[in-house]
DNA sequence: GTTGTAATGAGACTGAGTCTTGTTCTATGG
DNA sequence: CCATAGAACAAGACTCAGTCTCATTACAAC
């Protein structure tokens, strides 16, 4: 899932924050740094025992932040807790195994072919529905290795 | 999305609550017999505003109940609010369009041909992470035919 | 330096969803 | 019938992830 340095990562994010007149700040830089280390959805409380010196209320908004300015992507897990990786714009695009028994997020990489099917299946939706699509996510809902 | 009537279905869900020692009771048949007749993802204001009859600990209390038999199923939308849907099992497998303008949920079905095509990747990736799938949900994210 | 604006920390607040408690329904059986 | 036990219920207190406020601090530009 390392497709770019982080240092890649951290300048496209400045560039990214600069544009919506936003400072890379050593806050939202921690935030990103343990992003990228981790490479795997993130909730709040891995945030805060990660990073103890961010406030809560500092990292909620520099999380909110950095979606604004399309860094940061929140995901749904199955249990209460929202998680947040790094856009797909800046990693790649991918998709979600969910383990009901722990609440760990995997990612897992579609191959073209898959993506191909998806694509088509998805414009026929469009068509038939009038919708217009700007994105899609796929959740494989089960039990990870450890929880067998 | 009306591949069974709205009688079998009663039926069904009767039969369900029953194996898990509880009763098909007036709230809980009107809150089915609201999914019938929605046919779509329903949230819980939708419940208050068309079920004003039925408080709202005791729409949530029903919805707890209708899930834990497996009549039910939690649906995530794009907003922070849940909508509820009968379970595949009584209707058919889909998948969902969510607006995110007006926060609609649309009930998509996809083809066999696509559905197989979901399965084994869903086996390529079960294989390469050890991961034991249960199901899976694929949510296209856009504008429905309204939002533009 | 001065000044305007963004960022921050602490904590109050919100509200979807859950839990508790006292009451009412209902199935069963005597 | 009536009695009784367990399920269902209504009302409202409560929880807590997430948001908002506001006073203070760090920057950046000039
Ligand atoms: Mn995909
Ligand atoms: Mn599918
Ligand atoms: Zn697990
Ligand atoms: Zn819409």
């Amino acid at each position: 899932m390392a497709v770019r340095s982080a240092n890649d990562i951290h300048e496209l994010i400045e560039r990214l924050l600069r544009q919506g007149d936003l400072r890379y700040t050593t806050g939202r830089r921690a935030i990103v740094d343990l992003l990228c280390r981790v490479g795997q959805p993130v909730s709040i409380s891995d945030i805060e025992s990660q990073l103890p010196s961010i406030p809560r209320s500092s990292a909620y908004r520099h999380l909110v932040d950095l979606q604004s300015v399309g860094a940061v992507r929140r995901v749904a897990a199955n249990d209460d807790f929202a998680r947040f990786e790094l856009a797909e714009d800046l990693t790649e695009h991918h998709h979600h195994l969910l383990c009901t028994s722990c609440g760990d997020v995997i990612d897992v990489a579609p191959t073209p072919a898959f993506e191909k099917a998806v694509t088509t299946m998805i414009e026929q939706f469009a068509e038939r529905e009038g919708f217009r699509p700007f994105s899609h996510s796929l959740d494989i809902v089960g039990h990870c290795r450890e929880c067998g």
